[in-house]
DNA sequence: AGTATATTCAACCGATTGGTTGACGATCAG
DNA sequence: CTGATCGTCAACCAATCGGTTGAATATACT
């Protein structure tokens, strides 16, 4: 049942998860020099990759016993979309941005309002 | 200890909150208002409007006996920064976007790259 | 004054979270 | 083969979450 918005952003709301996110996005790391600057246990730093692998954040492939974690930026996507409907503080002005919404995009523009089941 | 972000996307990570958001977006709501579509008890909305409070996304006040919920983006900022951080991929739509930027806005345009601590 | 409305509080519940520890299965090196 | 390294698994724990119910507190209506 859990929405995929629920997942990405519960995955975000954790300090270490978006340590983890920041590291990786200087280069694909193994899961134990993911967890030696952090002061937990290797476990718990794995059960994060594990949820953060879920949420499609990262990836995650063994080569020979060590396992590689790859940021996935993407999946940032649909809760960037969703923000960018509040977004109206956005960089500048409401009038011009929805201006800007109305006439350069025809199509799928307006704010991803969701349903709930 | 919790960091802003924490709190924020915490926030977001709940169907429910961001349907809420999502309402609010189109009005100020008093909270039986609120809470008046979901299928939860009237005290479980007034805990989630509570959270989000603290969190910021919205303000409320109290005008007689009714409490009036706002929408506050503005809190989203922070948490869109960071998003952009990794966040390679455009807004809505990259060329677009940028070039009603540059041309409705001749002032503070540039999207902020943000360190982290 | 008495009643209805708006909202929160307090206590409780089951499920989830973020962490620990110790054992375990793979994989590599000598 | 032996031993070290990489990583997960399982069981446990305390704290938090999302929900309930019933009582309590303001404020408004008549």
């Amino acid at each position: 049942m859990a929405d995929r918005l629920d997942i990405i952003f519960a995955a975000l709301a954790d300090p270490t998860r978006r340590r983890i996110l920041a590291m990786l996005l200087e280069d694909d790391m193994a899961v134990t020099d993911v967890a030696e600057p952090f002061e937990m246990s290797l476990a718990a730093v794995s059960k994060h990759l594990g949820l953060l692998g879920r949420s499609g954040l990262i990836s995650q492939e063994k080569r020979g016993r060590v396992k590689w974690c790859k940021l996935e930026p993407d999946a940032l996507r649909d809760a960037s979309v969703w923000m960018q409907g509040f977004g109206q503080f956005e960089p500048v002005n409401l009038d011009a941005f929805e201006l800007f919404l109305d006439t350069e995009l025809p199509t799928q523009t307006k704010l991803p309002m969701q349903k709930d089941p």
